[in-house]
This record gives C-alpha cells, structure tokens and sequence, in this order.
DNA sequence: CCCAAACACGTGTACGTTACCGATTGAACT
DNA sequence: AGTTCAATCGGTAACGTACACGTGTTTGGG
C-alpha cells in the first residue's frame, strides 16, 4: 500500500529533516539518542514526545519548544529502521521506458536498479514498463498508471504536447515524477536528468575545430530538430562553432526523423556539396545509414565523425580510428541518478535540483575500452543468463 | 557496537542473499512473504524458520529443506528494517584521506558524503581521518584505527611498502577495506577504485597526436615514478604515442618529486631542449609550478598542454584556451563509489570488483562549465556556510 | 457551581525479526 | 528402569517507533 499521506507529511515540515539529516552525517562523537531518552530526561511519556517531533496536535507550547530542545541537545536521530517497521511504507515506482535504442535504455534500466540494488533496508515495488519507441504507446501505457497510486514515476518524456498534460495529472494525483534522457521543463516534475546537449554540441564542434586546421566546412545530421535535446545540440554546436573556430563554416542541419533512408539519401547528396565537407557531426544514435553511405563512398577516412551514444556497431569503427569521437550519453549513470533522485524526495523530502545536467563521456580510441563493460550486445542475450548473473556483473 | 560476527555470518552464505536479492528486484506480482507467513504454512514455530532461514543449528535436516523450499516458494523477502531494529547493527567505517591537494579529496569527502546520506534506514558511524599528505602521518593514523574493530576502512594508499602491511593487518582483524583514489593490489582489500591511469596517458597522447599534426618532440611532467599511478600513465602516454602517433618523439620523463620548485626548476630547464617540445603532459594535480614556468617564457600558448585534474586555478587556463585539456579525475564518483561498494560487501556479502578503474573526464573549454559545480572553492569557505547548506548544495 | 468540551498527556499495542530460555523428545548409558 | 544428555523445537521478550485510545486536567458557558 503507498503511503501517500506520510510522505506528503515529511515533504511540509522539511526543518525536521534536514536536522536530522546533519545528524546522521556528523561527528560520530556525540552519541545519538532516541525518543525514549528524551522521554526519560524531561519526565514525560514517549507519546508526547513523538506528537512533538512530528507537530502534532495535543502538546502545549511549553512542552513543544522544551522536546525540540532537548531532542537537539540529546542529538535525537530517529530510527529509520524502527520507522519503518512500524509504517511498513512499500514504496511504488513505476518507470516508463522505450524499447526502441537498446543499448541506450537497456543500460538506463540497469543503472536503476543498481541504485535500487543499494536502497537497504526499504521494501520497494518496481514496476517496469516498456513501449515500442517514443510517441509509440507511451502515451497510453502512461495513461494507464495514472490512477494506479503510485509513490514515484520515472519516465522519458517525448513528445511534450502529450506527454506533458499526463505529467501534469501524475503529479497532481501526488506522485513524484522524475524525467530522464530526455526533459520535460513544463511540467510540475521534480527533477529532469539528462546529458547537457549545448555542451555536447559545443564539444563536437571543439574536436572538429581543435582537428581540422585548414578552412573547411562541416556538416550535422540531427534526428528531429523539434524535439529539445536535438535542437539544442546543434545550438551548442553552431555557438561554440561561431566563437572559436572561425576558420569553419556550417552547412544547414539536415534532419533525417530518425529515418535510416532518409539519413542514407540526405547523407550522399551531403557528399555532393562542393566543397566537401570536412567534418560531420551525426548528434543521433541513429548514425549507421549515415556511416554506411560514407563507407560506400570510401569517405570514412576523409570526413572527421563525432557520434553520439556508443553501441557495438560503433566500437570497430572507433577503434580503427574511423570515427574521430563519439560522444556518451551514459544511460547507466542517468539512470542511477534519476532513482537516486526520487528516493531521497519520496524518503527525505529533499527537493533535487530541478534539472541535473550531465557531461556527456567524449569516447576516444585510448578511452574506448574503459566504456565497453558497460555496452549491451546485442539484444539476443537477452534471455540467456540469469538475472542475478547480469546484475553482479554491472556493478 | 561493531557486527563482525553477523556479518562474516552473512559473508558464509552468499546463496541465500543472493536468492534473496534477485526476489527483490523481481516482478511485483509476487508477493513476498514474512517469517511468520511460512511458519504458519508449515505448523511449525517462527523460532524454527528463522533458525533454518539463517543456517543455525538446532534444526533437523528435514526441517531445514522443508523450511528452505517454502520460503523459496512463498518468496520469503526478509524485512530488513525489522532486522536492523532487531539487530541495531551499526556500521562503523573509517576513512582515511590527506589533506593535501584538498581540491581532490575534498570532492571524494563529499562523494562519500553523498553516498552516506543514501544509505536510508542503517545507522552508521562515519569517522574521517585526515593526515597532512600521503606518507607523512598515514601510518601512524592507520595503525591507531587497527585495535578499533571497525567493519569497514576507506583508504588512499600511499607507499606500499609502509601501508600495505596495514592493510593485511585491517583485513585480517576483519575489516573490509577499500582503496581508493590509488590501488593496493597486493593486500586483501576488497575492491580499488581508481581513474584508469593507462587509458589517461593515452588520451592525453592521443589528444596531443590530433592537435599537432606535423612532426615535433613531447614531454611529460611526472610526480613520482615510484608510485603505481604515475608509472602507468606515462606507460599509456607513451604506448599511445608509439602506436598511433609516429610522427611525435618523446622527451624522458621528468619526476617533479611533488615539490613545485623542482617542477619549475625542471621546466624551465625543458624549455631550453632543441627543438622545443611542441606538446606537453602534465601528469601529476601539481602542475601550477609548471604552469608559471611556461607563462613567465611568454610560452603558454605555443605549447600544447595537457593537465591532470581540476582545481581553481586552472579554470581560466582552460576558459582561454592556453590548456588544451585537463584530466579529470572524478574524486567525488570515486568517493560515492568506494562507499557504495562498502556498505554492499558488509550489508549483503557482495564482493564487487576486485578493481574498478573510472574512465576520466576530458575537460576541454566546451564542456568545462558542466564541471565548475563540482568544484571547491579555496579553502578558506571551509569554516562558513553550517554542514546542512554544504551537503544539499552538492546533489 | 457544575457539566461538558477542549486540551494535555500517558498507556498500550503492533510492526517482523532475533535471541534466549525452557519444554519435549528420544537415545544412550548406568 | 532410571538418569543423563543432546537434539530439536515452541514461546516470548525486546528492538524504537507510530498511532489509537484512555485518562487526567483545564477552561468556559449556562
């Protein structure tokens, strides 16, 4: 059962907590005390001190200030433990993820439960959902949950014009719903992770600058430029372009929706530009139609490439050095972070900040074997394994 | 009061904890049984289960299998918060870091912190030691925490040949300890964890290669050849060099000793090498010495270079260009981590990864503001600002 | 002045688990 | 047969907290 009330409860009287919270985290020196030695040092009863500490109604003035004071005095921690025994608060979280990328949110799932992994000593309902792709059976997988009462939602919002209005409900209905891979500013969640795209974009464009000297143009292949991350991007990509490397000039984006035909085609008539551009910024996963028409142009080695996010097919590519960088989004810390997050709100009341803005990894060939323990296979292995190998593994 | 016995009980039986594990995290359909549920089930006494549950004797064989079936069929998940009421184990763990180069381990303070105040529901006892720098007080702070039965050390080892012995003796007396920041792969600490020095030096190669394009020579600037870190970096410098960047040749190291006039002494003298190294690597966090070297030769922006870490001072060197990138070593992921991977060995018998070795962030001008928030101020912010305000502005 | 309502506070129970003390059994030995 | 003793198991207190409920005290209005 959710324990709506009680939380809603810790979240107004945020003072309590962040008290204890220094607390639990000071100096092991000062022995901590429980409600029972505060009980025992002013001559009162257990239960007037627990209304006091919880500001319940039935305590008077007097003995109210007189608990806080000795409770601070006393270094009062209370027992999580004992809390939670007597609540037995289950919390349950559900988390909205896409099939669709794999390797991106195959690692995302796993990065949460890690952190669930970590959670000791509270029982938690888990409930993972799965849709086709963004904007695919999101929307009605959501709408499901709704009136399912659930402590927390983790979620990557799509599109916003239908994704946002559900976010809204969820968290009027009083769950807490935490963003990931993907923002939904608008929207009453508590906090959004994801990778910062401005400096994403603004690395691309300082790799191609700080790699190619003579004057050149260079080109980028986005996904959907009405969608925030895209978008935002190539605006780091073309600021940082602007300001220091004057010596490059931008062709206009050219969006391929995510389509692996039209990122073939728009790819090759890229090629055709005169003069040829010199260095390509693909800023979606989907980069291998892209990588394909290069390769079948033997233009792999003439063209700088930064990618984005890293999945099997491209690891020989940055091996061999054909693929200059690529940048990761790394879905496993995202996904750590996003659980972390919603935990300590649902459990401390802590309000995370608004919007966790992470640096994306800039995967070299020296670096690149650093980043592929955490690299999927592909999808097959799916089954094979039992679970409890497949999370040792991903510690 | 420290729970070695119970614990060391629990290290005995992985089976049952990862068994139990597994159920955690499994589909929320089944609902999970208490000790008291199979009990029942069986017409015995919840004395009886939980003897079987734990492995304790007085309980038939017979019993004990029928006992460990339902369980696995009820889906027993043992109620940890009323086991650590029960129980009131309380983790106690020391850390033991210097206090020089605080931009360092001031962060990987924090990471622990960070990880600390996620532990939710345990009461653990966190002690830190500090000591002036590595090799100067460690031992002695070391050696007084041996007779103090904690269950868990956090440590950065220095000189082996002093602390390793300390080490043994820890685990030994049945202390789970844990390197970090630098490894002590002869001793039984359970896990190090580290930046991967080998993938540094090679990124550090690898981005010098791509900068300078015609043929030049390269130095590097070391700390101290002795210690492991070190050494693999200027290995992974040089292996990269070698492989990928033919046209570059490689100065002999050169050992700072940490002492900055020696690291200015001997840059000066570098500069004066024919021809001028065109690239230059700077391996150890203290590389100010050398920095001011290379300013006061009008030299900082003919220079290629690249640092370790990241700290105050070398914001602006990066914001203007006059260093191409800075190793970041990531001390409060290292921090988070160590503890995180702690608190699992000693709570659920988990051995994590002998060694694990973070990939650093490469921090380049583009992506240098997503870093700054991590960052200490100079030490003198230390005293302002109440404990409470520093942990929550560091989420 | 009295009764009741409002208020202040104490008491008791339950949460699930562990640790401990007895109770019961059965076998071995005197 | 009586005694001892180990093996096996049942029963229960206690951990610290939350909350419902009960008791005692003050207040206010008729």
């Amino acid at each position: 059962m959710p324990v709506k009330r009680q939380v809603q409860l810790v979240t107004e009287r945020p003072h309590e907590w962040s008290t204890i919270a220094s607390i639990i985290l000071s100096d092991s020196k000062a022995k901590s005390a429980g409600i029972k030695e505060i009980a025992r040092a002013l001559g009162i009863s257990i239960g007037t001190v627990d209304r006091a500490l919880h500001g319940r109604p039935g305590v008077s003035p007097k003995t109210l200030s007189k608990v806080l004071r000795t409770a601070e005095s006393l270094n009062y921690k209370p027992n999580l433990a004992a809390r939670n025994l007597k609540l037995n608060r289950t919390l349950r979280i559900a988390v909205h993820l896409p099939q669709e990328i794999a390797s991106f949110f195959d690692s995302l799932r796993d990065g949460i439960h890690a952190a669930a992994r970590n959670s000791h000593g509270l029982n938690l309902q888990l409930d993972f959902r799965t849709f086709p792709r963004l904007g695919d059976g999101d929307v009605e997988l959501l709408e499901k949950d709704i009136g399912r009462d659930y402590d927390g939602v983790i979620v990557t919002p799509g599109d916003p014009v239908t994704i946002d209005p559900l976010i809204r409900r969820l968290a009027q209905q009083g769950a807490a719903v935490v963003c990931v891979a993907n923002d939904a500013p608008r929207t009453d969640r508590i906090a959004g992770i994801s990778v910062d795209a401005t400096a994403s974009g603004g690395i691309a464009a300082e790799l191609l600058a700080r790699t190619i000297k003579e004057n050149a143009f260079v080109a980028t292949i986005t996904g959907n430029l009405s969608t925030l991350d895209h978008a935002e991007k190539l605006r780091g990509f073309a600021a940082t372009l602007a300001t220091f490397a004057p010596h490059l000039t931008l062709i206009p984006a050219i969006e391929s929706h995510e389509r692996p035909k039209e990122a073939y085609q728009a790819t090759l008539a890229l090629l055709h530009h005169s003069p040829r551009p010199a260095g390509l910024y693909i800023s979606t996963a989907n980069s291998l139609p892209v990588l394909r028409a290069l390769e079948e142009k033997k233009l792999l080695n003439q063209v700088q490439i930064i990618t984005t996010d890293l999945f099997a097919d491209l690891i020989s590519l940055v091996e061999s050095g054909k693929i200059l960088a690529t940048l990761y989004q790394r879905p496993f810390t995202q996904g750590k972070l996003a659980f972390e997050a919603l935990i300590r709100f649902l459990l401390d009341g802590v309000r995370p900040d608004a919007s966790v803005r992470l640096a994306p990894h800039i995967v070299l060939r020296s670096n690149l074997p650093l980043f592929l323990k955490h690299i999927h296979q592909n999808g097959t292995d799916r089954s094979a394994g039992n679970p409890t190998n497949r999370l040792h593994a991903k510690v």
